[in-house]
DNA sequence: GTTAGCACTCTCTGTGTGTGAGTGCTAACA
DNA sequence: TGTTAGCACTCACACACAGAGAGTGCTAAC
């Protein structure tokens, strides 16, 4: 693989990233100067789609990189940015200062509500690059979760609202309705019982003398405990499950690959689906290159997203110890080298933020 | 307008309902056995289109409903709602068994969880219409809402979950970061503090001596006293926007009136754009008749929902005062009297079930 | 008042043709 | 030996056109 064959094939992709055309010889002997003619550039391109590098969808139309020709692309645009990282060659353009400072914004106005910055995050991607955008919550992945701790706070004369943090730092409310619910300085005295008694402990392991402290204690609430226990139950049940906040899922529509309504319908439903998301990026977890990883069409398990390239990294919380992804979902056709610099500004953001409070607080 | 008249404009606007094609005077001649030639159908079709009830897109093509036949169909479907409740007409066809248990375990799954209630309520709805469902959060409409109660939770070291409720019932979810974050006792101990402070009161009217005893409980907590006021401000400042949950936004897709993806692309800004949102609800707060509205077509604001409907009921809790929406979005051509069913099953089914829990627990 | 018959209109579908973009091959050139 | 010009060939796409089908309005008869 000669230096004029990636040239070529670099022209190809950054061509069919920018048109969803296919791309022909001329286009290419005039738009990227390598000061070849068309004729010569068809015979590269020959060879290239023998490499297995770039397809023809049919006889008389230019060529369309395939998944092997983004792939390598690809490899070789994460290679050079570990390489030169500090010099700023053109292939890897730093993101604008105007997309920087939408980034920071997005993530500084919601600091302090973990919920609300991963759906901001989420929706400023999703703005800047018009893919689809994914971002799951930072949990510690542990297994046997338990409570760690708990608090009760009334919302009205009928409602209290069970608040539960897990040892994987899974918060949860839930409201409990009640023929009278207790004031506030009732709820919190019932936390500092339901503290003692619940918090990391297993809950089958409660003792006797512990079950009774407590029926005493919830003794003016009936059926309240018993209640609290059911929602913890379901709560240690559940796991250390990250939530997933998506945006941009409307951006499908504009995407000329998914002109056919049914094939956006079936994306979009496999975007709605938890469980698929979190496999996939979860599959992308491959990491050749340390902080971001690429997954690109065919490569990822499901047919709905074998049109799709995914583009992911990783951003830390509490320490370093719970770990969150950020991933961008487009057409294998999308681009790359904006959305590596996107994933790596927000997350540098979000770690530095993060640490940032830590340090200065 | 004689009895004639109006069976032929249901039998066409039902016709349309189901095919989303224009219908022709043979069609109704054969489908709904009025004993009358198609020749005879015409001329009172021709009457009809005089009168403003249905359009022709071309010469040639048959007669599709207008607003002004979608209103006058809704009306009269409402009337005999309310009329003949009682004595089951096939004009309003019950619910089927299956879609009422439907409805069921989506309410009683999550009876104690107001949030995920509401977006598994909309879920259901989407799915048994294939419309969009559209469920806003009950709220007591008040102005100057306050803190009502607060409490601290710690997450981990560097963490504490701030739990607010509102005067209008509002709870939100803040996490603090701090270089060292208290225990639980701590976290109650403060928290009994702070609602002696806080709830209720303006925070504007905190008087030097309780900013005193704030500062003092808090002497070991350097910033977070502050953050928390933070967070307060910002709460009250918010005021009691309900939140709003949507569910089939993808059902767009399988529309033909979106079979033009701007269109669709459009629809869908619109519809996860809060705001508009939260006027299309209270628009349709007219109120002819008690229990439903419907808006059609361009009656509502928003172009880009002139080609849709919106039918909604309404939802209580808390004894009556704090009332939510629910809503059905379709397109004009929507089936008026399977929504008018499903929303009063589902506000049945809500208000039920929150009544009985009042009652028993 | 209802219906049968008929001419007319208009959309939609399928077919065929021409055009343009692109390729591969060959031969000439440096 | 690598590069280029030229040319024949292929294939999708746009466009025009004809025919079918669905539906209407009008008229005349029942």
């Amino acid at each position: 693989m000669d230096v004029r064959k990636v040239r070529i094939l670099e022209c190809i992709i950054n061509d069919y990233i920018a048109t969803a055309e296919p791309v022909g010889s001329r286009t290419i002997a005039k738009k990227c100067d390598l000061g070849l003619s068309s004729a010569t550039i068809r015979n590269e391109m020959s060879d290239l789609e023998e490499m297995g590098y770039i397809v023809a969808p049919h006889a008389s139309a230019g060529r369309v990189p395939s998944d092997a020709g983004y792939r390598f692309f690809v490899d070789r645009l994460l290679h050079q940015r570990i390489g030169g990282s500090t010099k700023s060659d053109k292939s890897a353009p730093a993101l604008s200062p105007e997309a920087l400072a939408f980034l920071e914004a997005a993530v500084f106005n919601n600091i302090n509500q973990i919920d609300y910055l991963l759906k901001e995050t989420a929706k400023a991607i999703s703005f800047l690059t018009n893919y689809i955008a994914v971002v799951s919550e930072a949990v510690t992945p542990i297994k046997g979760e338990r409570i760690k701790s708990l608090v009760l706070i009334p919302v009205d004369e009928n409602t209290v609202l069970l608040t539960t943090v897990t040892s994987a730092k899974n918060i949860k409310n839930h409201s409990l309705r009640l023929a009278a619910a207790p004031d506030v300085d009732a709820c919190l005295t019932l936390s500092r019982v339901m503290n003692i008694e619940f918090a990391g402990k297993e809950l089958g392991a409660i003792t006797p003398a512990a079950k009774k402290r407590l029926i005493t204690a919830f003794a003016a609430y009936p059926h309240l405990l018993q209640m609290i226990v059911t929602v913890l139950e379901g709560v240690v049940a559940e796991g250390g499950k990250p939530r997933i906040y998506t945006g941009g899922i409307k951006n499908i529509l504009t995407l000329p690959e998914f002109d056919d309504k049914g094939k956006a319908l079936a994306l979009f439903e496999a975007i709605e689906e938890q469980d698929y998301l979190m496999d996939l990026l979860n599959e992308a977890d491959s990491g050749k290159v340390p902080g971001i990883n690429v997954v690109i069409g065919a490569e990822n398990q499901l047919v709905e997203l074998k049109n799709c390239s995914i583009v992911k990294t990783t951003y830390h919380t509490g320490g370093g110890r719970a770990t969150g992804d950020i991933a961008i979902i487009g057409p294998t056709r999308m681009d790359y080298s904006q959305a590596v610099n996107i994933l790596q500004g927000i997350a540098d953001k979000i770690n530095n933020a993060l640490k940032n409070i830590n340090d200065s607080t």
